[in-house]
DNA sequence: TTGGAATGTCAACAAGGCTGACGTAAGTTC
DNA sequence: GAACTTACGTCAGCCTTGTTGACATTCCAA
């Protein structure tokens, strides 16, 4: 790994200012990357908190709130006041464990499915505008980079959520 | 550009699948890039939104309000709460545009650059850890992606950075 | 049966966004 | 020189989303 094919490693990526050049790319791709949902999502009642909620309750069906609240990183309190609301509109439902009853494991209804496809299709949309004007390599490269930038056990979170454990 | 090394240009990374795993990948990479400087900044009495502040006035000496508002994409309330207090512990410090004397050019301070220092430090030591895992191809790959994903103002703010522009 | 785990909830608070309104000094324009 | 505009500051109030602490319930597991 790390093999380059500009041949001979010259380590003039790793200066500080190219480094500076990094994080202020994260900063303003970071806004990007949240603008459409949000946009989208101003007016209703909602905001990025219920984007990532629902998010993962879509990728994850059936997840218990233990699972999300170690994904998301927050506290219960906080994940609890925008779950509730996301119950009461009647985007989520929780079904009470049949193995452990304490649990109560996480689905989309039809309207929740309908609000996240409204959500990933606006976000995916320009994540697919920018893969496609990078290329497969720059996308490769890209994917490889964050993902060496996570904390470990976020990390993990993000891979096990990449091969489809759960 | 865009030409990948696999060859014939399987279009297989916009796949919904492929775009999902980016935007996950976004997510937790970006909770990593800001984690270690939020560590240093939590028992001070700032947050991210100083530790912003700082960062552009760093990398632009001189800059004013304005261009702070625009880089920053906030209100000038917003802004004026976190700037107040960076006057009041000498760590930014305003001049009168000579020029113009509505504007107010802002500074870092000794102080002020110290702490700077503290948080970039932070923040270039994981990205440098990962630029090194990942390898300059991935790197400059890393770097077209996010360029990409900006929104066109946002990217010109980057690039102009990016140049040195002010 | 008892301890701990999974969850919900109440209350209070803080950071950091926002809008609206108003004030002042200093350029700019007619 | 008057009138308009720009750059900036500030007060007041609101919202979202994060936090801690405390407490209750249910249920699994030893």
């Amino acid at each position: 790994m790390a093999e380059n094919s500009t041949g001979g490693e010259s380590l003039l990526f790793l200066t500080d200012e190219q480094l500076r050049k990094g994080i202020e790319a994260m900063f303003f791709a970071y806004r990007g990357f949240t603008a459409d949902p949000d946009r989208i999502l101003e007016g209703m009642d909602y905001g990025r908190a219920h984007h990532r909620a629902i998010h993962f309750v879509h990728r994850s069906p059936g997840t218990t709130v233990g699972n999300l609240l170690a994904i998301l990183g927050v506290t219960k309190q906080s994940l609890n006041r925008v779950l509730r609301t996301l119950f009461d509109d009647g985007l989520v439902e929780a079904r009470v464990g049949k193995k452990d009853k304490r649990e109560r494991h996480l689905f989309l209804t039809e309207k929740g499915r309908a609000l996240e496809r409204e959500l990933s299709d606006a976000q995916r949309a320009r994540m697919r505008a920018a893969y496609r004007a990078a290329g497969p390599q720059a996308v490769q490269g890209f994917r490889t980079v964050l993902e060496a930038m996570m904390d470990p056990e976020l990390r993990q979170q993000y891979q096990g959520l990449k091969e489809g454990r759960q």
